[in-house]
DNA sequence: TTATATTAAGACATAAGAGTCTTTTATCAC
DNA sequence: GTGATAAAAGACTCTTATGTCTTAATATAA
């Protein structure tokens, strides 16, 4: 797995309340349903992005979760780094001590280029340009 | 994480099988022992491996394991597709049902052209030249 | 102020991955 | 044949990721 659930999840959700990011505050029920996501898990995962500054949380009638950045400011990166930490970009992927160019093991060759590549992607895509192309239907959000 | 404990210490057993290529029988304690890996844990790996034809053993005194094929004729994709299968290259990296260039999620972009490099530089990577660059010190084998 | 809606917090449960241990089976050396 | 060596097989444990449930805190609305 590139990803684990947890950090798919929070990608989702974020994208989410990128497309509603006209509405202050969403509801995390609501987005549990729409995504058939546990409401109780997606909570644990959506309070580590409110911890991060990321998104906003308001408790009670009219409360939800919603962004606490323009959509456009926050990067795949930035959601994968919040809830899968950087050892994908940073450690060896043979699990061996340091990784440098300077002491390749036998992956590193072929991981570092394509790894520098991703975490570029990554970190150019926003959620802003990512909502827009779902409302326009060229990309899904959903299971359809 | 990329690549599973198992399919990373799959790897590394066979880069030290490839590198101990004029012996037929190398005994799983003393790859073990080399990679400070659990012995059962790797046997129970390297079962797969010997299933799938890849490696062969033989139980014994005099006995171990061994590639069945020549090293040059197998590719880092390989052990990995016996080991943690191919979701990584097939399935939708957000977890939606199917990925498809005409059913995209908000990842496909980015991840359908980075895994289509990084798959075709594993199924060009073969174990002969790897084991000749550790061989030559290019590359480390061992954490040292 | 009371009822309702909603996040926060944390205990608890389940599943999968990782790792250990024991017993069985096969091969070699003597 | 007997004893030593080593893989095969499988039961078992430990850890981590994933998922569920309950209670508390807080905000709104009537
Ligand atoms: S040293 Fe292994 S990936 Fe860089
Ligand atoms: S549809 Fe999600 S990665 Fe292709």
């Amino acid at each position: 797995m590139l990803l684990s659930k947890s950090c798919v999840y929070g990608i989702r959700a974020v994208l989410y309340l990128s497309v509603n990011d006209e509405r202050e505050y969403v509801p995390i029920k609501e987005i549990s349903d729409k995504m058939g996501i546990s409401f109780h898990f997606l909570t644990k995962i959506l309070q580590v992005l409110t911890n991060a500054g990321m998104i906003k949380s308001m408790k009670g009638a009219k409360g939800g979760v919603g962004l606490n950045q323009p959509a456009s400011s926050i990067s795949l990166y930035d959601v994968i780094r919040e809830l899968d930490g950087e050892t994908l970009f940073e450690e060896c992927v043979l699990g061996l001590p340091g990784c440098a160019d300077d002491n390749p093991c036998s992956m590193h060759k072929i991981w570092r280029v394509t790894k520098a590549e991703l975490k570029k992607e990554l970190e150019e895509e926003n959620f802003g340009s990512l909502a827009q192309q779902i409302t326009e239907d060229e990309i899904r959000l959903y299971d359809v």
